[in-house]
DNA sequence: CGCGTAATTGAAAAGTATCAACACTGGTGG
DNA sequence: CCACCAGTGTTGATACTTTTCAATTACGCG
């Protein structure tokens, strides 16, 4: 649900107090800025300090898709960098956010000379689809009250922090199904 | 749909070659044959080398969803390794397949003594997120029909080569719902 | 206060699952 | 050679779930 990630975000720090001053540089949006637009070209690596974001596709039918909630420490616009490709979703604030920005190269370099930096990467790869897989073939294979009660479960401030609309577009339905079923269950 | 990787599969083929005729060894699934279970712990990686599997997840209620198929240089085992953590998906033949095992040591000292190989499942891992999100994105956001001609026109020969359960599985619906649509669209 | 956005609800329509019956197919063994 | 069997595929009827549409209410903020 809201994904974080301290062990990046702390080495990320420490990087940038220990020679990468110039090349990881801080930023701030406010609710409903973009961070990162669909179908742009993306020249660098995005790393939330504190706030909460939220990453969805934008369908060719002007469905919205939410895959995920972005917390500390969630890194965005690093499939882009490794494919090449354009930008598959928005990443847009959803409350005050402050990220760290770094360049393209330095992505690269630091991929490439930093051992480290190369396998928390490769964990974070690997922990986004392995967390993505389960999620979608639970919501898959149950219905709403059932992927409900797994989300609320999951994130028991779910309904304080996210709007209705966002939770039905994680879940991939109307508002209207999360209200009745939310109705439903707490009878 | 059916993803392949010819990139690595060929690269695979020269590490073979060269120096890993002992840690890279070849083996063979029947149709029906698990190469991967769930929930056990994985060893080794595996990449396929000519054949047709499926990659799907057993829920708790019994339901089975298929993630992917997998093809020629596909890849499984890779996130298990990174993250440490027990499978969470079954990779079966659906025709005869061959395959390749490497090692657990093996495939951690390629990852990082060899930087073709670091980039090749560096871009592995993304290129699948970027596949997983977009075609999840879509089948949450269009109702079946679309799903499905989507998928056809993606892979025509889909009807031919898998069967309407596994591809009723890979939709997340009923078979039954499969073959009504099938109907419909052939009107 | 007044505005815009979010949330709520009912009724009807559309979509999907479940259940049950039956057809088709490729083995297997008598 | 044929009867049988298990697995897959097909179809109709019905029940259930979800969406769509439209109307209303609640809420935060300038």
């Amino acid at each position: 649900m809201i994904r974080v990630n301290q062990e990046l975000l702390n080495y990320l720090i420490r990087l940038k107090d220990s020679g990468y001053q110039d090349s990881i540089t801080e930023h701030t949006a406010g609710i409903g800025e973009k961070m990162l637009h669909q179908r742009t070209y993306i020249h660098s690596l995005y790393v939330i300090k504190e706030g909460l974001a939220k990453c969805f596709l934008t369908l060719d039918n002007g469905n919205d898709f939410i895959q995920e909630f972005f917390g500390a420490g969630e890194v965005f616009g690093e499939i882009e960098l490794i494919t090449g490709d354009i930008s598959f979703c928005t990443i847009e604030a959803i409350i005050p956010t402050t990220y760290y920005q770094i360049p393209k190269a330095a992505f690269h370099q630091l991929l490439k000379d930093d051992a480290v930096f190369n396998t928390l990467l490769l964990r974070l790869l690997a922990t986004n689809i392995r967390y993505a897989a389960l999620r979608h073939s639970y919501n898959q294979t149950h219905n709403l009250e059932e992927s409900l009660n797994r989300l609320k479960k999951e994130f028991p401030e779910l309904l304080q922090k996210i709007s209705k609309k966002d939770i039905a577009n994680y879940l991939g339905i109307s508002t209207r199904s999360l209200n009745r079923v939310l109705k439903e269950v707490s009878k």
